[in-house]
DNA sequence: GCCATCTTTCGAGTAAACTACAGGGTTACA
DNA sequence: TGTAACCCTGTAGTTTACTCGAAAGATGGC
């Protein structure tokens, strides 16, 4: 009664129908119940799911470690606290890791760019140009 | 004389000869020089060009930009110094975007990882599970 | 001369995460 | 009853920046 079609879906959880139809293909959502038309059927449950996947995601998980951390979900009781936690703290360690990275690239950046006059005359002896020249 | 061929342009600018026919097809390399039997033969200029290239990615513009960058270098003298700083600070202000992005990430994602014990126990109760499904 | 190594072109494959058709059937509503 | 909006499958395209392979010719050293 409270089943929900798959565009009701992708409003819901703020999800295009072709994504959550991709979820599907690749293993993120079960194969949901289907009407007597064939139309695709999903609980609140599913609901729940999207979400979950949606705030997997937005915290930077890719969607093999959201599909992990998923079967760990379902899997609650055998899988141990410590086995999600890993897994978390690598995509911590990982997201470090780019914040390094593009830190590196701002300070490079930001040195040449500082150093530079800008300004409507040429660029002849733009001190931009110069460093990525060497 | 002191003309090289791609493998050496290639060790010598920690690029592979795949990736500078890459540059060249995409317009970042001029077509080269070649010699009798066809091969690519390389300048000194060539060098520092593709030195240009991998210090521009490095700083983190994407090829297009690096075009564009390598562009206002040839015609230094028709560009002005303003319009190559104003490349570089919108290239500053989208580090800054993702940046801030991932520190968001990093935010939610140390949360839930400070609330949660780890250890051996099920994952019953287990907090990071419990913060994604809300 | 021989063999390893280098180079050529062209074309295809990779990764991630979608996105967009085409060509149908279904549902809701006035 | 009409029609707009929805849904289906299947396939193919998008983006970025490479990466690889096949089949062939060129070069360098012994």
């Amino acid at each position: 009664m409270t089943y929900l079609r798959i565009g009701k879906l992708a409003s819901e959880t703020g999800t295009s129908v072709e994504t959550l139809r991709y979820y599907e293909a690749e293993g993120l959502l079960p194969d949901p119940r289907r009407s007597d038309s064939g139309y695709r059927l999903y609980s609140p449950h599913d609901v729940k799911r999207v979400h979950f996947i949606r705030r997997a995601r937005a915290m930077g998980f890719s969607l093999k470690e959201t599909r992990e951390l998923l079967s760990l979900q379902v899997e609650r009781q055998v899988s141990t606290c410590g086995e999600v936690k890993l897994l978390a703290e690598h995509k911590l360690v990982s997201i470090d890791e780019k914040i390094a990275e593009l830190n590196k690239m701002k300070a490079a950046l930001q040195q040449v760019t500082d150093a530079c006059a800008g300004g409507e005359e040429s660029a002849v002896h733009c001190t931009i140009l110069n460093a990525l020249e060497q």
